[in-house]
DNA sequence: CTGTATCCAAACCGATACTG
DNA sequence: CAGTATCGGTTTGGATACAG
């Protein structure tokens, strides 16, 4: 006998939900890709924006003062000749890698798909 | 409504990065919390509203018609007196879930440290 | 090379009222 | 109960130009 669906309550997580809580760090569509590229260790602006197709500086600025208001990435002043800057993950940011990861996986599954069909 | 998939010439086709792919499936602050909610099984209207704290008709109701069109739930009409209809998570929205999984889990750490705090 | 400033369009969100 | 309509506000994003 079929198992009767019960129309439970909720699973709600208490409040206020994590998922909001996450979504604060990486929300925007051009977060999650910068906090990618900047896995792989350091980056200055112009790599990043060599690395983020089609992204404009505006943005990019943009993303990278909100991300580091957030604590999720560090400026990193270099001191030599010409004063250079880099962008690097905290600590905090580097435990939103474990997400990045999955929705990278998913995402090349997902096109992989399209391209197949 | 017409489902506005920006496609703006910063769009190319050949993009690397996946990310921008499965990010469109979830962008917005209150979508993953309908995938999470539709992952224990079908819900209605207001069962969802009542799910989600604080979220307003409205924006419920642009969510649920966005992901309807981005193929990630399906709305079902169940032909009962009065008639209903429940929102359920097609495959493209299952597999969407173990993202939204990983944002709780990250989600519900950061919160736990910073209560230590 | 590393950004910032300006203008503008579209998406997102909240509050409230309203219809069937 | 299940949504939609309207109004208005904030945020995101694109294009372009420009400054250190």
């Amino acid at each position: 006998m079929a198992l009767k669906i019960r129309r439970t309550k909720a699973m709600k997580p208490s409040s206020p939900c994590p998922i909001s809580e996450c979504m604060k760090l990486l929300g925007g569509a051009w977060t999650p890709n910068v906090i990618w590229y900047l896995s792989g260790g350091p980056r200055r602006f112009g790599e990043l924006r060599n690395d983020i197709p089609d992204i404009s500086p505006k943005m990019l600025s943009a993303r990278l003062h909100s991300l580091e208001a957030t604590g999720v990435i560090r400026r990193e002043i270099i001191a030599s000749s010409p004063p250079s800057a880099e962008y690097v993950l905290t600590e905090l940011g580097s435990e939103l890698l474990p997400i990045i990861d999955k929705i990278v996986e998913i995402g090349s599954k997902l096109r992989e798909r399209r391209q197949a069909a």
